[in-house]
DNA sequence: CATTAGGAGAACA
DNA sequence: TGTTCTCCTAATG
Protein backbone atom coordinates (compact mmCIF):
# COMPACT_ATOMS: atom_id res chain seq x y z
CA UNK A 1 0.00 0.00 0.00
CA UNK A 2 2.85 2.08 0.73
CA UNK A 3 3.71 1.74 -3.21
CA UNK A 4 0.56 3.49 -4.46
CA UNK A 5 1.15 6.22 -2.00
CA UNK A 6 4.77 6.88 -2.89
CA UNK A 7 3.25 6.30 -6.89
CA UNK A 8 0.77 8.98 -6.24
CA UNK A 9 3.89 11.68 -4.61
CA UNK A 10 6.12 10.70 -7.19
CA UNK A 11 4.04 10.97 -10.19
CA UNK A 12 2.57 14.44 -8.87
CA UNK A 13 6.33 15.39 -8.74
CA UNK A 14 6.22 15.70 -12.41
CA UNK A 15 3.15 17.89 -12.15
CA UNK A 16 4.18 19.91 -9.43
CA UNK A 17 6.12 22.32 -12.15
CA UNK A 18 2.60 23.08 -13.34
CA UNK A 19 0.20 21.18 -10.70
CA UNK A 20 1.70 22.31 -7.66
CA UNK A 21 0.98 26.12 -7.70
CA UNK A 22 -0.08 28.51 -4.85
CA UNK A 23 -3.68 28.26 -6.29
CA UNK A 24 -4.14 24.57 -6.57
CA UNK A 25 -2.24 24.09 -2.86
CA UNK A 26 -4.74 26.68 -1.93
CA UNK A 27 -7.22 24.75 0.28
CA UNK A 28 -10.06 25.93 2.18
CA UNK A 29 -8.54 27.13 5.74
CA UNK A 30 -10.78 25.13 7.62
CA UNK A 31 -8.91 21.72 6.12
CA UNK A 32 -5.72 22.62 5.71
CA UNK A 33 -4.87 23.24 9.53
CA UNK A 34 -1.19 21.61 10.25
CA UNK A 35 -1.83 21.90 13.97
CA UNK A 36 -4.16 20.33 13.71
CA UNK A 37 -3.46 17.85 11.73
CA UNK A 38 -0.55 17.10 13.50
CA UNK A 39 -2.30 18.06 17.13
CA UNK A 40 -1.38 14.91 19.58
CA UNK A 41 -4.26 15.59 21.30
CA UNK A 42 -6.75 16.62 18.83
CA UNK A 43 -5.92 14.47 15.68
CA UNK A 44 -8.28 11.47 14.92
CA UNK A 45 -5.39 9.49 13.19
CA UNK A 46 -7.21 7.19 10.30
CA UNK A 47 -6.49 4.04 11.86
CA UNK A 48 -9.61 2.32 10.68
CA UNK A 49 -8.81 3.14 7.30
CA UNK A 50 -5.15 2.00 7.79
CA UNK A 51 -6.82 -1.49 8.53
CA UNK A 52 -8.75 -1.55 6.26
CA UNK A 53 -5.94 -1.53 3.74
CA UNK A 54 -6.90 1.93 2.14
CA UNK A 55 -3.83 3.37 0.23
CA UNK A 56 -3.01 6.52 1.50
CA UNK A 57 -5.56 7.43 3.75
CA UNK A 58 -3.72 7.44 6.78
CA UNK A 59 -1.78 11.12 6.13
CA UNK A 60 -3.42 13.34 7.68
CA UNK A 61 -3.78 15.29 5.25
CA UNK A 62 -6.20 12.70 4.31
CA UNK A 63 -8.92 13.66 6.84
CA UNK A 64 -10.38 16.46 4.55
CA UNK A 65 -11.18 13.96 1.81
CA UNK A 66 -12.10 11.30 4.13
CA UNK A 67 -15.85 12.73 4.06
CA UNK A 68 -17.44 13.29 0.17
CA UNK A 69 -14.47 11.96 -1.78
CA UNK A 70 -13.08 9.03 -0.11
CA UNK A 71 -14.50 6.42 -2.01
CA UNK A 72 -13.53 8.34 -5.22
CA UNK A 73 -10.03 8.93 -4.14
CA UNK A 74 -9.81 5.13 -3.16
CA UNK A 75 -10.89 4.26 -6.60
CA UNK A 76 -8.31 6.47 -7.97
CA UNK A 77 -5.91 5.16 -5.84
CA UNK A 78 -6.23 2.01 -6.46
CA UNK A 79 -7.56 1.43 -9.52
CA UNK A 80 -4.83 3.19 -11.28
CA UNK A 81 -2.16 1.73 -13.09
CA UNK A 82 -0.43 4.43 -13.97
CA UNK A 83 0.06 5.48 -9.60
CA UNK A 84 1.40 2.14 -9.70
CA UNK A 85 3.57 2.52 -12.78
CA UNK A 86 4.82 5.56 -11.53
CA UNK A 87 7.63 5.02 -9.56
CA UNK A 88 9.36 2.98 -12.29
CA UNK A 89 9.66 6.55 -13.53
CA UNK A 90 12.60 7.07 -10.92
CA UNK A 91 14.54 4.75 -13.23
CA UNK A 92 14.37 7.03 -16.01
CA UNK A 93 13.70 10.44 -15.94
CA UNK A 94 11.51 12.61 -18.33
CA UNK A 95 13.11 15.07 -20.69
CA UNK A 96 9.54 17.04 -20.33
CA UNK A 97 8.50 16.81 -16.48
CA UNK A 98 5.32 19.17 -17.53
CA UNK A 99 3.86 16.08 -18.96
CA UNK A 100 2.32 14.77 -16.31
CA UNK A 101 2.91 10.60 -16.70
CA UNK A 102 0.01 9.79 -15.41
CA UNK A 103 -2.37 11.20 -17.66
CA UNK A 104 0.08 10.21 -20.21
CA UNK A 105 -0.21 6.52 -19.71
CA UNK A 106 -4.06 6.85 -19.14
CA UNK A 107 -4.44 8.54 -22.47
CA UNK A 108 -2.86 5.30 -24.03
CA UNK A 109 -4.87 2.64 -22.59
CA UNK A 110 -8.42 4.46 -23.27
CA UNK A 111 -9.79 6.86 -25.73
CA UNK A 112 -10.39 9.35 -23.75
CA UNK A 113 -14.09 11.17 -23.61
CA UNK A 114 -14.65 14.43 -22.13
CA UNK A 115 -15.82 12.70 -18.78
CA UNK A 116 -12.76 11.20 -18.77
CA UNK A 117 -10.86 14.05 -19.09
CA UNK A 118 -12.54 15.80 -16.55
CA UNK A 119 -12.04 13.09 -14.14
CA UNK A 120 -8.32 13.56 -15.20
CA UNK A 121 -8.16 16.94 -14.14
CA UNK A 122 -9.69 16.99 -10.72
CA UNK A 123 -7.11 13.74 -10.09
CA UNK A 124 -4.31 15.78 -11.35
CA UNK A 125 -5.82 19.27 -8.82
CA UNK A 126 -5.92 16.11 -5.85
CA UNK A 127 -2.61 14.94 -6.11
CA UNK A 128 -1.39 18.21 -6.26
CA UNK A 129 -3.32 19.38 -3.75
CA UNK A 130 -2.24 16.06 -1.61
CA UNK A 131 1.36 16.54 -2.47
CA UNK A 132 1.59 20.02 -1.09
CA UNK A 133 -0.53 18.54 2.14
CA UNK A 134 1.69 15.94 2.21
CA UNK A 135 4.71 18.69 1.97
CA UNK A 136 3.50 20.61 4.56
CA UNK A 137 2.36 18.10 7.07
CA UNK A 138 6.13 17.29 6.66
CA UNK A 139 7.46 20.33 6.52
CA UNK A 140 5.86 21.03 10.10
CA UNK A 141 7.06 18.35 11.56
CA UNK A 142 10.67 19.06 10.43
CA UNK A 143 10.73 22.52 12.15
CA UNK A 144 8.53 21.17 15.65
CA UNK A 145 11.32 18.69 15.74
CA UNK A 146 14.29 20.54 14.55
CA UNK A 147 15.00 17.71 12.50
CA UNK A 148 15.87 17.54 8.06
CA UNK A 149 12.86 16.10 5.56
CA UNK A 150 15.04 13.55 4.34
CA UNK A 151 15.44 10.43 6.47
CA UNK A 152 18.88 9.56 5.14
CA UNK A 153 20.70 12.76 6.94
CA UNK A 154 18.90 11.05 10.27
CA UNK A 155 21.08 10.58 13.32
CA UNK A 156 19.94 8.26 16.21
CA UNK A 157 18.29 11.22 17.93
CA UNK A 158 16.38 12.28 14.53
CA UNK A 159 15.67 8.93 14.52
CA UNK A 160 14.20 8.53 17.79
CA UNK A 161 12.19 11.68 17.09
CA UNK A 162 10.38 10.87 14.29
CA UNK A 163 9.39 7.35 15.69
CA UNK A 164 8.11 9.07 19.04
CA UNK A 165 6.28 11.25 16.68
CA UNK A 166 4.95 9.06 14.43
CA UNK A 167 3.81 7.01 17.32
CA UNK A 168 2.19 10.00 18.62
CA UNK A 169 0.50 11.04 16.27
CA UNK A 170 -0.74 7.73 15.00
CA UNK A 171 -1.29 6.33 18.72
CA UNK A 172 0.57 3.42 17.71
CA UNK A 173 2.55 1.48 20.93
CA UNK A 174 5.88 2.71 21.53
CA UNK A 175 8.59 1.38 19.54
CA UNK A 176 11.44 3.17 19.91
CA UNK A 177 13.36 0.86 21.73
CA UNK A 178 13.44 -1.52 18.98
CA UNK A 179 14.96 1.37 16.72
CA UNK A 180 18.08 2.30 18.85
CA UNK A 181 21.03 3.01 17.73
CA UNK A 182 19.60 3.08 14.04
CA UNK A 183 20.01 6.33 11.84
CA UNK A 184 18.31 7.33 9.40
CA UNK A 185 20.63 5.67 6.96
CA UNK A 186 19.86 2.00 8.44
CA UNK A 187 16.29 2.58 8.76
CA UNK A 188 16.00 3.74 5.23
CA UNK A 189 17.99 0.63 4.07
CA UNK A 190 15.43 -1.67 5.96
CA UNK A 191 12.47 -3.33 4.05
CA UNK A 192 9.00 -3.37 5.65
CA UNK A 193 9.97 -7.20 6.56
CA UNK A 194 12.41 -5.93 8.94
CA UNK A 195 10.40 -3.20 10.06
CA UNK A 196 7.73 -6.14 11.17
CA UNK A 197 10.39 -8.16 12.64
CA UNK A 198 11.22 -5.18 15.49
CA UNK A 199 8.27 -3.83 15.42
CA UNK A 200 5.31 -6.87 15.24
CA UNK A 201 2.51 -3.76 16.00
CA UNK A 202 3.64 -1.02 13.96
CA UNK A 203 6.17 -1.67 11.87
CA UNK A 204 4.66 -1.91 8.99
CA UNK A 205 3.05 1.34 9.57
CA UNK A 206 6.09 3.02 10.53
CA UNK A 207 7.73 1.43 7.52
CA UNK A 208 4.87 3.02 5.35
CA UNK A 209 5.23 6.53 6.78
CA UNK A 210 9.12 6.35 5.86
CA UNK A 211 8.36 5.65 2.61
CA UNK A 212 6.04 9.00 2.52
CA UNK A 213 9.20 10.76 3.79
CA UNK A 214 11.47 8.80 1.60
CA UNK A 215 9.39 9.78 -1.40
CA UNK A 216 8.80 13.17 -0.48
CA UNK A 217 12.80 13.96 -0.17
CA UNK A 218 12.84 12.17 -3.68
CA UNK A 219 10.27 14.00 -5.03
CA UNK A 220 12.13 17.44 -3.49
CA UNK A 221 15.82 16.90 -5.07
CA UNK A 222 13.85 16.08 -8.56
CA UNK A 223 12.27 19.40 -8.21
CA UNK A 224 14.94 20.83 -7.68
CA UNK A 225 17.12 19.45 -10.62
CA UNK A 226 16.87 21.24 -13.77
CA UNK A 227 16.21 24.57 -13.61
CA UNK A 228 16.55 27.41 -10.83
CA UNK A 229 13.38 28.41 -10.54
CA UNK A 230 11.95 27.55 -7.28
CA UNK A 231 8.85 25.58 -6.94
CA UNK A 232 6.35 25.36 -3.73
CA UNK A 233 8.00 22.69 -2.55
CA UNK A 234 11.51 23.73 -2.63
CA UNK A 235 10.33 27.21 -0.72
CA UNK A 236 8.88 24.54 2.03
CA UNK A 237 11.81 22.80 2.58
CA UNK A 238 14.13 25.69 2.53
CA UNK A 239 12.48 27.48 4.77
CA UNK A 240 12.34 24.13 6.97
CA UNK A 241 15.99 23.96 6.32
CA UNK A 242 16.38 27.32 7.65
CA UNK A 243 15.27 26.62 11.16
CA UNK A 244 17.32 23.57 11.65
CA UNK A 245 20.45 25.15 11.90
CA UNK A 246 22.30 26.35 15.02
CA UNK A 247 22.36 25.00 18.61
CA UNK A 248 19.90 23.31 20.89
CA UNK A 249 16.68 25.57 20.77
CA UNK A 250 15.70 27.33 24.11
CA UNK A 251 12.84 26.72 25.20
CA UNK A 252 11.61 30.74 24.99
CA UNK A 253 12.91 30.64 21.67
CA UNK A 254 10.36 27.96 20.75
CA UNK A 255 7.71 29.81 22.25
CA UNK A 256 8.19 32.32 20.07
CA UNK A 257 8.28 30.53 17.30
CA UNK A 258 5.02 28.94 18.14
CA UNK A 259 3.81 32.39 18.61
CA UNK A 260 5.01 33.25 14.72
CA UNK A 261 2.75 30.98 13.23
CA UNK A 262 -0.61 31.76 14.62
CA UNK A 263 -2.23 30.00 11.29
CA UNK A 264 -0.66 26.43 12.92
CA UNK A 265 -0.68 27.49 16.32
CA UNK A 266 -2.56 30.10 17.90
CA UNK A 267 -5.18 27.30 19.38
CA UNK A 268 -2.82 26.70 22.01
CA UNK A 269 -0.76 29.74 22.03
CA UNK A 270 -1.45 33.21 20.81
CA UNK A 271 -0.48 36.44 21.55
CA UNK A 272 -2.36 38.67 24.21
CA UNK A 273 -0.32 41.86 22.97
CA UNK A 274 2.11 41.74 20.72
CA UNK A 275 4.06 44.73 20.93
CA UNK A 276 4.28 43.93 24.44
CA UNK A 277 5.16 40.68 24.06
CA UNK A 278 2.42 39.74 26.60
CA UNK A 279 1.15 36.00 25.55
CA UNK A 280 -1.23 33.33 26.50
CA UNK A 281 -0.71 29.37 26.55
CA UNK A 282 -4.56 28.48 26.15
CA UNK A 283 -3.74 24.84 25.94
CA UNK A 284 -0.86 24.26 28.42
CA UNK A 285 -1.15 20.47 27.77
CA UNK A 286 -0.27 20.88 24.19
CA UNK A 287 2.04 23.24 23.90
CA UNK A 288 4.25 20.61 26.76
CA UNK A 289 3.51 17.86 24.49
CA UNK A 290 5.10 19.97 21.69
CA UNK A 291 8.07 20.81 24.13
CA UNK A 292 8.63 17.54 24.54
CA UNK A 293 8.59 16.45 21.30
CA UNK A 294 11.24 19.19 20.23
CA UNK A 295 13.68 18.27 23.01
CA UNK A 296 12.91 14.33 22.93
CA UNK A 297 11.42 14.66 26.33
CA UNK A 298 8.48 12.43 26.11
CA UNK A 299 8.23 13.10 29.81
CA UNK A 300 7.44 16.68 29.48
CA UNK A 301 4.28 18.38 31.26
CA UNK A 302 2.84 21.83 31.52
CA UNK A 303 4.76 21.60 35.54
CA UNK A 304 7.99 21.10 34.40
CA UNK A 305 7.61 23.34 31.44
CA UNK A 306 6.81 26.41 33.35
CA UNK A 307 9.01 25.28 35.92
CA UNK A 308 11.66 26.28 33.03
CA UNK A 309 9.61 29.23 32.28
CA UNK A 310 10.36 30.59 35.78
CA UNK A 311 13.97 30.61 35.36
CA UNK A 312 13.68 32.96 33.02
CA UNK A 313 12.08 35.50 35.74
CA UNK A 314 15.78 36.51 37.33
CA UNK A 315 17.64 35.98 33.62
CA UNK A 316 14.83 38.87 32.70
CA UNK A 317 13.70 36.72 29.36
CA UNK A 318 9.98 36.17 30.65
CA UNK A 319 8.33 37.58 33.44
CA UNK A 320 4.91 37.51 34.70
CA UNK A 321 2.52 40.77 33.37
CA UNK A 322 1.97 43.46 35.42
CA UNK A 323 -1.35 42.22 35.94
CA UNK A 324 -0.66 38.67 36.83
CA UNK A 325 -3.17 36.15 34.79
CA UNK A 326 -3.17 32.40 35.12
CA UNK A 327 -1.24 31.21 31.73
CA UNK A 328 -0.46 34.90 30.83
CA UNK A 329 3.36 35.74 30.43
CA UNK A 330 5.30 38.45 28.96
CA UNK A 331 8.43 38.74 27.23
CA UNK A 332 10.98 41.24 28.71
CA UNK A 333 12.47 42.48 25.56
CA UNK A 334 9.63 42.25 22.64
CA UNK A 335 10.54 41.58 18.85
C1' DC B 1 -8.09 21.30 41.01
C1' DA B 2 -4.79 23.55 38.02
C1' DT B 3 -1.66 26.99 38.43
C1' DT B 4 2.15 29.58 40.53
C1' DA B 5 6.49 30.06 42.90
C1' DG B 6 10.92 28.61 43.88
C1' DG B 7 14.51 25.10 46.15
C1' DA B 8 17.36 21.37 45.04
C1' DG B 9 19.81 17.97 42.49
C1' DA B 10 20.32 15.21 38.20
C1' DA B 11 20.96 15.15 33.30
C1' DC B 12 22.59 16.87 29.21
C1' DA B 13 25.33 19.22 25.43
C1' DT C 1 29.28 25.37 32.74
C1' DG C 2 24.73 26.92 31.71
C1' DT C 3 20.34 25.28 30.59
C1' DT C 4 16.87 22.29 31.16
C1' DC C 5 14.62 18.30 33.40
C1' DT C 6 12.74 16.33 37.32
C1' DC C 7 10.77 16.23 41.72
C1' DC C 8 9.34 18.55 45.50
C1' DT C 9 6.68 21.64 49.03
C1' DA C 10 3.75 25.37 49.77
C1' DA C 11 0.58 28.95 48.49
C1' DT C 12 -3.28 30.79 45.66
C1' DG C 13 -7.87 31.33 43.20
Amino acid sequence: MANSVRGLIEGAAYGSRLGLTEDSVGIPDQSREPAESWDLGETKPNVEALERGVPGLYLSCFDMLLTEEATWLVKVSEGSSALQAAPMLRMEPREEPEQCPVIDSQEQGLSPGLEVQEEERSLEQVQSMVVGEVLKDIETACKLLNITPDPIEWNTSNVQKWLLWTEHLYRLPHAGKAFQDLTGKDLCAMSEEEFHQRSPQCGDTLHAHLDIWKSAAWMKERCSMGDTKTTVGDELWSEADSSCSGQPIHLWQFLRELLLKPHNYGRCIRWLNKDKGIFKIEDSAHVARLWGLRKNRPAMNYDKLSRSIRQYYKKGIIRKPDVSQRLVYQFVHPV
